[in-house]
DNA sequence: CGCAAATAGTAAGTATAGCTATTAATTGCT
DNA sequence: AGCAATTAATAGCTATACTTACTATTTGCG
């Protein structure tokens, strides 16, 4: 078990809580929105009409999965994607109204969630995490093509 | 993009840039294993004849997700099963002698591209973002059935 | 002993997550 | 204008990752 205490490993492990606790809450809110989702909704929200392409960007993601991602929040109704006018190859997406409705829902219990997530740490422990965390990624090239 | 500094895009991001590192570096090698993969492997070495349920407690999966990753590893040559003798609906796992000299081959490059994953933090910030993450875990309950 | 409960593994289904390749459209350069 | 390079999206492929359901065993208990 050399693995156990390797970066790797941990992160890993800290994602799977994550994931766990971030579905644990929109069960209980009576949703069904992953992760990916959400992060997805919240870029779009923010940059109405935004293309694909774009989104992925935002969000560190490759062209392929958020196609997908999207894909799912057009069937559940949470967005609109249509041909773009000044590029025929690109799709402008949208929250829909439901969609605006959910992610205003949504948002407040994604936001007090975060701390589950690190609830073995005390608050000022949980603000040094997240300040090495953001260094780590930050001061790092984007992996994403 | 209220979602951007939340804890769970933090760790996605760092579980992005540790599997990417991974993967360079397995390519670099000429092996095509993967974090999941190796982690197994590593948990079977330390447990010779180890059944399949008890793999996936040792590195948090869900019995499920293991049986596919065996199934690769078996397929690769790496690790051999068989049927228990005490407990017919078991499988004995255990590796290969190739899946041994794989393993010796790559726990140091393992070991090494562990820092890599953390670039942008110098080795204090380093030790104190591993330690509050083996507490965050630690004290968590298991999240695996 | 006999049978209900528990357990090991697999199967099927959904959702990431990323790769390569392909198609369609746009841009840049000459 | 003409064409190469680029780009947006999708398709197909592989590998996680977790859920529920199912089969085959084994265990625990009366």
């Amino acid at each position: 078990m050399k693995a156990h205490g390797m970066a790797g490993h941990l992160i890993r492990r800290l994602n799977q809580v994550s994931t766990h606790v971030f579905s644990q809450h929109m069960q209980e809110a009576g949703l069904d929105l992953t992760p990916v989702q959400f992060a997805a909704m919240d870029a779009i929200a923010t940059h109405p009409g935004i293309d694909q392409a774009s989104v992925a960007a935002h969000i560190a993601y490759d062209r392929a999965t958020i196609g997908g991602v999207i894909d799912r929040l057009e069937q559940k109704g949470f967005v609109a994607r249509n041909v773009s006018k000044r590029d025929r190859r690109a799709r402008e997406v949208r929250l829909t109204d439901r969609g605006q409705e959910v992610l205003d829902e949504i948002l407040p219990v994604v936001t007090a969630l975060q701390e589950e997530i690190l609830t073995g740490l005390d608050d000022a422990e949980r603000q040094t995490f997240l300040r090495l965390a953001r260094k780590a990624i930050g001061s790092l090239p984007d992996q994403t093509g």
